[in-house]
DNA sequence: TCTTTTATCAACCTTTCGGTTGTTTAAAGG
DNA sequence: CCTTTAAACAACCGAAAGGTTGATAAAAGA
């Protein structure tokens, strides 16, 4: 039950660096390998595979084993968690009162964030 | 559109905090002062004038004038444009998700945030 | 076995972050 | 005036992030 803070805390995180973003919108067209996802830019390899660490520490996405390769996954339901995060508080605003008491019940459980 | 990648970088970066997050989630209720925004925490004022700051360089807040007060109101067109890029990805792999109930159900279930 | 491919680990360096204390500015109220 | 309140500014410090190079591991293929 608590922790769902530090989940949210390291998938932000993940998405605040425009690599790590663009190895999630290559990785919605499928799985790739360190290499495949290192090939257009600039950085190391190493380097990338470090980002890629941290994507999956934020379980955005996921490694399978397939002979020596080590293909990464997208996990779509974390981006999903992410928007559900973020839709109860700019609903508040964009329908006032209309979906406000929904808001209130979902944030009646929990006080902070 | 130009550096639309910095103002992501800046507004993930802003989330990754759950101090961040708590006064997006107070601000949704109405502005509020740094004063306001300061008391339920354990840190300094000065601290959290400093997570305004970031929050108000990503966009996601801003700050007018009243006497000698700058109330902060939260600005939700930009909650907004994390969950367009967030949404060019989530929904890609069709066969893959599960259904959108089962994931507003398991966040209503732990919302610790 | 030896080599190639794929990818991680380890050490290191530099920059940025998150917080502190202390010092100003600016407006309102005696 | 002088004091109080609200808030920003500035300097500083420890911790963590982001990148590099170099060494290592594990599987496939010759």
């Amino acid at each position: 039950m608590g922790s769902e803070s530090a989940a949210l805390d390291s998938a932000f995180m993940a998405l605040a660096d425009p690599v790590r973003r663009s190895i999630i919108a290559r990785l919605s067209r499928g799985p790739a390998t360190v290499n495949e996802l290192a090939e257009p830019f600039e950085i190391s390899k190493q380097a990338v595979s470090k980002h890629i660490q941290v994507l999956e520490q934020a379980q955005l996405v996921t490694r399978t084993r397939d002979a020596q390769r080590r293909p990464v996954h997208l996990n779509p339901a974390r981006l999903e968690a992410l928007t559900a995060w973020i839709d109860q508080y700019r609903l508040v605003r964009e329908g006032q009162f209309r979906s406000l008491d929904a808001v209130l019940r979902s944030n009646a459980a929990d006080s902070s964030d």
